[in-house]
DNA sequence: AAATATTGCGGGAACGTTCCCGCATAATAA
DNA sequence: TTATTATGCGGGAACGTTCCCGCAATATTT
């Protein structure tokens, strides 16, 4: 048995190919103009060597920096979602930056889209070799896919897919399964004439495709399911938020046992923690700061979470593997979709996990 | 303002200093004689600069080769559990072989605690630089976290913990949580009087404890929420397997509408198949080829998993953090307790996410 | 045929560390 | 006093790459 225990590095090529490690590095990556016969040659002894560059010193001898930019909507004290990808974009950025990774990041208002067309044409002109962005604006988005295509910058997507665009990749949610998930969680607690009520908050207009996609699940739940029970859902808009707790008092029926709010639970818990809230069982979204507060107290009973924190590590981890390390990249990445109850919500606070 | 863009190294701290880079290399890992004068600037001059070591570098320079050894039981076709740690840990072995660290793995039989004995012993004699292992048979991996202690080897637990021990630092799961979040699923079903049967297999002694602590959980929590339907406890030992049928039959009462199985699921969920599972709901633990069988088709509702190939990998990254980056580790890492249904596990089918 | 351009390649500095070797000077021992 | 040892420090090779510079040999143009 052979010991091949010692790494081979490219000056054992260069000499067993008789030539310099200058050409080695020619021929693997494509850098100049080498006669057929040398490439040949080098490119066979790497393949029965099995060479495998030795990353730490390419990163330290190149002096190639590799910008990148992240176009993600900004946090909100209502809606701080948004901090989650973030902190995993700066875990990430923490453990790259002494491969030579600079990150810049571009935040844009959820509720203004002049924000986004704006932002996004700064990280245009900024001209960066990578980009992670959350294409929450349909056909600003579109757009803006296309034109980083045509200047041959690789991009991923974050949190939100656009299907048919040149994507490197996407990191997000299974928006209907989450709602179809939530379906089941419901229907362990509903009897056979309990009402369901949907909640969502149509004030983000960007988000209101994952809303519905949402409830889309749930509904395709029941129906699945055969369950027979009144599903009703109620679209509440931003000039309605003030008289919130009437409106949803009014909507919750003797017999409703289940209420679902697409997004942002905490502001109608926050209501239903003065009314009461006798046999319903309420699921949210996402274990943000607001959240969990009704989430410990019993308010809500189960929140669903898709691991916010990881798809921004992940994105841009998969950037590095991309530009640098040369890896081919999954196009598709769903996070798992969690359920979070008072029971395990603390084994979630950690981050990364 | 400063702009502290280029990455100060060791050779900018020389120059300051007015020393040459061997001696801050001294001061800064305590390599050598260095006066107290020299050390205290060479420290001052570092701590304002906010000097970070190039990690890349500094192994690419180093010679030095860490050698981890893993101790875990191996995976067999009826519990192949320790798969997924296996797989965590090599994944992280890819991460991290070209900073120098090798692993070696051994392991060891959950049904033969000689095999642990003399498996032990073998990590012991190759005196490795860190150690991950799981401390399943209590005695004797007391013994050995003592003879680690004692050789000042670090040695992370994984899996299950053992308290008052000088480990480096724990990954696994809150084992008792598990079993208390099992129980809030199974309330969700239960009616006022319905009876709950939970099963345990004794075959493998060295998890008992694990099954202990998961039957305490739901206990409590059934407790600690004022049910009071009968609650029964079975433990099924290696003698009685064959029998599995009519054991299982026997004790499922008309009125038990809970099942809990702390280990092995599939086992007597292919017992139920055969007889019909009417309205019990099922709860096991992991997400192993077999159990996944039954998740399916919907005999098994419910599998509560703690992410085992992220133990796997994390304890290894850890180790890499506490021997090459010098940084701190917490001593306590518990997993998330996951919930898996048949409406998400394809999700967490993927690796360490 | 001479001048110029292209092709194929090697030499070697640089990246930011680690760590060995050896040299002064100071402290201690004889 | 002289010999020996301890202390404090600098020089510089090495790690495995990247990439610039430049030099022959060959091909093309004038």
């Amino acid at each position: 048995m052979i010991e091949d225990n010692e790494k081979t590095g490219i000056n054992d090529i260069a000499r067993l190919a008789n030539v310099s490690k200058a050409t080695v590095d020619r021929v693997l990556y494509n850098r100049g103009r080498v006669s057929d016969e040398t490439r040949e040659k080098v490119l066979n002894i790497c393949k029965e060597l099995n060479y495998q560059p030795n990353i730490l010193a390419q990163r330290l001898a190149s002096d190639k920096v590799y910008r990148l930019a992240v176009l993600i909507p900004k946090s909100t004290p209502d809606n701080p979602y948004w901090e989650y990808p973030l902190k995993g974009i700066e875990n990430a950025e923490k453990e790259v930056e002494n491969y030579g990774i600079k990150i810049k990041k571009y935040f844009y208002d959820l509720k203004d889209i002049r924000s986004f067309r704006k932002e996004s044409l700064q990280v245009l002109t900024s001209d960066p070799d990578g980009i992670v962005f959350a294409p929450e604006f349909n056909r600003e988005s579109i757009e803006f896919s296309q034109k980083c295509s045509h200047k041959k910058i690789p991009y991923i997507f974050i949190d939100s897919n656009l299907p048919k665009q040149n994507h490197l990749s996407y990191f997000g949610q299974d928006t209907y399964q989450g709602g179809y998930l939530a379906g089941k969680l419901l229907s362990l607690h509903l009897k056979k004439h309990s009402e369901v009520l949907i909640l969502n908050f149509a004030n983000e207009l960007a988000n209101y495709p994952h809303f519905m996609d949402r409830e889309k699940g749930m509904r395709d739940y029941f129906t699945e399911h055969n369950y027979h029970g009144k599903i009703t859902s109620l679209n509440i808009s931003p000039d309605q938020e003030t008289e919130l707790k009437e409106i949803v008092k009014g909507k919750l029926h003797r017999r409703t046992r289940g209420l679902f709010i697409t997004s942002s639970a905490h502001k109608v818990a926050r209501q239903i923690q003065k009314t009461g809230k006798g046999n319903l069982m309420i699921l949210g979204y996402d274990l943000t700061t607001p959240n969990l507060k009704y989430l410990k107290n019993g308010i809500i009973d189960f929140l669903i979470c898709q691991k916010p924190v990881t798809q921004g590590y992940l994105s841009i981890m998969a950037l590095f593997d991309h530009l640098v390390q040369k890896k081919d990249i999954q196009k598709s990445n769903f996070m798992p979709i969690e359920i979070i109850a008072k029971e395990n919500y603390q084994y979630y606070l950690d981050s990364n996990i």
